[in-house]
DNA sequence: CTGATACTGATACTGAATATCATCATTGCA
DNA sequence: TGCAATGATGATATTCAGTATCAGTATCAG
């Protein structure tokens, strides 16, 4: 339940990928990315403020939006309707989401793809992208 | 692009719904409803509000939420985050969105159920629900 | 009819998110 | 290395959706 000590290697390699499209490297920065990639399971811009008392609260809101635009942070949406974040690994994926412990479990191999494109070509449809969140129960939760 | 002439017989409806749950027939309620039934693609509180000027915004509000709550309104999870509303038939489905129009249609038969049952499952997770948005362009907007 | 109570709506409030803008830090380049 | 050019920061003000309050009103069962 407590944020994880985030791996520099992580960091450094999203702050990479940054610099590599113009965005520069700085402190504040540096320090959100290094909170984001701390969080143990989704988390809201407002917690991530929380946790950086020392960076100004535009500055966090700033450096989320840009880490969710590259791509590199991935939405994830709660049953309820409230949004949340989680670093992505990249890729196409799904997430697994818990609603007892609140973790988010990834979902790769799952081929929705081609079973929504018949089903929206049926329905005159063309079909570019889609939106899926898979609600439950993880292990853990299932049996203490 | 206009919101069409809502059936009174649909109103009705959800009203006598409404009122075997021991919620009144008042007018007010009845003009959100309305509204609700006249819009033709997804829409937001404020645009009820802004479509309902004679009805104090609590109760636009607090008369979205009871549909919602009651299964008369869905949620509609646009592409971009945005939460949108949209008077729903019932039963389980999911929606085509189209990114041109904005209009929303619905996909009943589409079995995505099993497959993430197994998939989630493989996964150690017990499912209990999920939630799909698809999106694309409807055959109206692919070609004009 | 009538009373219990659900409902309404003007208003005030909350809280998340963004705009502003003077100041500062970073980076490419000389 | 030093120096602009400009991207980034953050305190503050602001916006805006959504909710709480609460006195007054409408509904409906009996």
């Amino acid at each position: 339940n407590h944020p994880r000590p985030p791996s520099a290697a992580v960091v450094d390699d999203i702050v990479r990928r940054l610099s590599r499209q113009g965005y520069r490297d700085t402190e504040p920065r540096r320090l959100v990315i290094n909170a984001v990639a701390a969080q143990r399971r989704p988390f809201t811009a407002e917690e991530l403020c929380a946790a950086l008392p020392c960076v100004g609260r535009a500055t966090v809101y700033r450096g989320l939006r840009l880490l969710v635009e590259t791509g590199q942070v991935c939405r994830v949406l709660l049953e309820d309707g409230e949004m949340r974040y989680q670093l992505s690994r990249g890729g196409h994926h799904h997430h697994l989401l818990c609603g007892a412990c609140g973790i988010a479990a990834d979902l790769d191999d799952c081929d929705v793809e081609g079973m929504l494109q018949n089903a929206a070509r049926a329905a005159g449809f063309q079909m570019n992208g889609h939106w899926l969140e898979v609600y439950g129960r993880c292990g853990d939760c299932v049996r203490p």
